[in-house]
DNA sequence: CTGAAAGCGCTAACAA
DNA sequence: TTGTTAGCGCTTTCAG
């Protein structure tokens, strides 16, 4: 099964092959020999070969997309986002699942380049280093949802955006990578603010790997109500956001509000707190991060902080596809309290 | 930025280009040589061009994968299956999303005929037509969760397969596109048996496009019970699920018990129930296509039947990456009915 | 406006 | 065991 190459259609049009090229590829040629050209394509089906083009253009079109885990809804939904631009584009997509794990993200770079995939959009597992190779090899890369490392004490970058369109953005300094943010901290105040008024003191917060801006957020907007026991991290597997939810809720009896940084971390927490006996919201209330549509169903309806998975996804196709343009160095999308019933006033 | 080349390699190696390549896809060359090339190799960080090798061996070694729509739980699943299996492999995987809409597909399958990646794993979206092309240019396709369609009145071809260390399989004619799939008809068959036991007469199924087995299946373990009004059929979408479930529940009050063929089926049935007033199980016995984290977490706690959707992907992609081998014509795995709290006995 | 020809990086035949 | 060489399909100068 031989394929029909650019070589077939020049001899079946009775011109040379640059010609084919150049109708197919919208260069200039005599309306006469065009139409010759595309019709004898349409006949013979032709293709024009990626791989002939991309080794000729030294770039494989493509963009990559690597994510912690395809599981979890908001990146489903994220990937949506990403695929939805990259087929308005044209683009084939190259997706990877990282599992939060730096050595395989290091690893699926290592694919990427290797398949001179130069455009990568990423939520990056929290180790910088292993873009290391992607930006010497001239990647573009955008990253999006996380940051890969927070310095400490250094205030955060996006603070000084700029509100632009409902969004916010400014120039960025060529070092920095691009980056598509939901914007954790007035989601995560939006959230305190929200139990402190119910009257809530003792306010823990459950993670899992990466967020460090949801932390952070949490501490500041705790202020002195921060108490560092009540802040707790599970690693990425379900078992573990158990693991670590139940033995919170034990330890702290007196904890009578809690923010699950995570969707999975909100699963967990339902099903130790209805372990432990505590009634949500009697005993304890609780907010999520991420809405799904099954909070609503959920008994009782969990209140959550909504990120825009769809468009963070979107957003960032976007930036990566504007490669070279004069980009902004992040935007930041808008975070939502969706208040249903799972808090309630302290006990 | 210049990528290092092959030609680079053997320069400062002193050797030839195909050398280098025989040294690095292990073919044979002298210890001594091979050290050094190597050692080479590894210091100027060198990383073969897949464009290159792509282009000689006209194919992309990659493998697509097709599904309807990420956003749902059990095809992220399916997709982190496969990733897995082709992380194993060394492949990259190219992701496109058809929102079962077959135009989008043919589409998707365009783009990938013209990247020559020539194995694609397909969840398809009902039109068998648009797989034409595809074929004859010799991809190798392994379709799963789904078939493309289902010949009126012949049997299901299925049915022969053999019980194979917990896995039926039989040797397929060369013509059909392998096929992994859950055993639908046995897991609906267990749910009607479940909900027949506990007296319902009058049940419903809410399906959305697609899954003509899972309605056969429904429509024979019924036998005389079978009512074709409550057999209703969805959109894509989540607004077109509700309206559908909204609408059966209504005009059927006397429907007792209702099978969702899907998730987001199984959302919009306990939303309109719950709008409708009907409690369940009190009033309504819901059992739910597909097995989610929350629907323990439900109100109340969903039965459902259980696919493995992991396993379908990394099933479906080791019969994809076995190509040319003797495969098999098809995969059966096994579903599960998981008893929560969603049916009770016919009021 | 068009065609001939030179590669892009790699592998596989063929020589040595 | 090695090196030389011929392309894979395409785009892109460079002549005509």
């Amino acid at each position: 099964m031989k394929r029909t190459t650019i070589k077939d259609v020049a001899e079946a049009a009775g011109v040379g092959v640059a010609t084919v090229s150049r109708v197919l590829s919208g260069g200039s040629a005599s309306p006469e020999t065009r139409e010759r050209v595309l019709a004898v394509a349409a006949h013979l089906d032709y293709r024009p070969s990626a791989l002939g083009r991309n080794l000729r253009q030294q770039r494989t079109g493509g963009i990559g997309l690597l994510v912690p885990d395809l599981t979890d809804t908001l990146y489903g939904r994220l990937a949506e986002g990403v695929l939805a631009c990259a087929r308005s584009a044209g683009e084939p997509v190259v997706v990877g699942s990282t599992g939060d794990d730096p050595e395989q993200e290091a690893e699926l770079i290592g694919m990427l380049l290797e398949q001179s995939v130069d455009r990568v959009i990423a939520v990056p597992s929290g180790d910088a280093e292993v873009w290391g190779p992607a930006m010497r090899a001239g990647m573009t890369v955008v990253f999006v949802g996380e940051q890969p490392e927070q310095e400490p004490g250094d205030d955060d970058p996006l603070d000084e955006l700029l509100l632009l369109d409902g969004v916010r953005s400014a120039p960025r300094p060529d070092s920095a990578i691009p980056t598509v943010l939901a914007d954790d901290r007035s989601g995560v105040r939006t959230a305190v603010q929200y139990l402190k008024g119910l009257g809530h003191r003792r306010i823990a917060y459950l993670g899992g790997p990466g967020h460090p801006r949801r932390v952070a957020a949490f501490r500041q907007a705790l202020g002195p109500l921060a108490d560092e026991d009540l802040i707790v991290f599970a690693g990425g597997s379900r078992d573990s956001a158990y693991a670590a939810a139940s033995s919170l809720l034990q330890s702290h009896r007196d904890v009578t509000a809690l923010l699950a940084g995570g969707n999975p971390l909100g699963e967990a927490a339902v099903l130790a707190s209805r372990e432990l006996g505590l009634r949500i919201p009697g005993d304890l209330s609780l907010v999520m991060y991420d809405d799904v549509p099954w909070a609503e169903l959920c008994s009782p309806p969990l209140t959550v902080i909504a990120q825009p998975g769809q468009d963070l996804g979107y957003r960032a196709a976007e930036l990566v596809l504007r490669a070279g343009a004069r980009r902004p160095r992040g935007v930041l999308l808008p975070t939502e309290l969706i208040v249903r019933g799972s808090c309630g006033p302290r006990p």
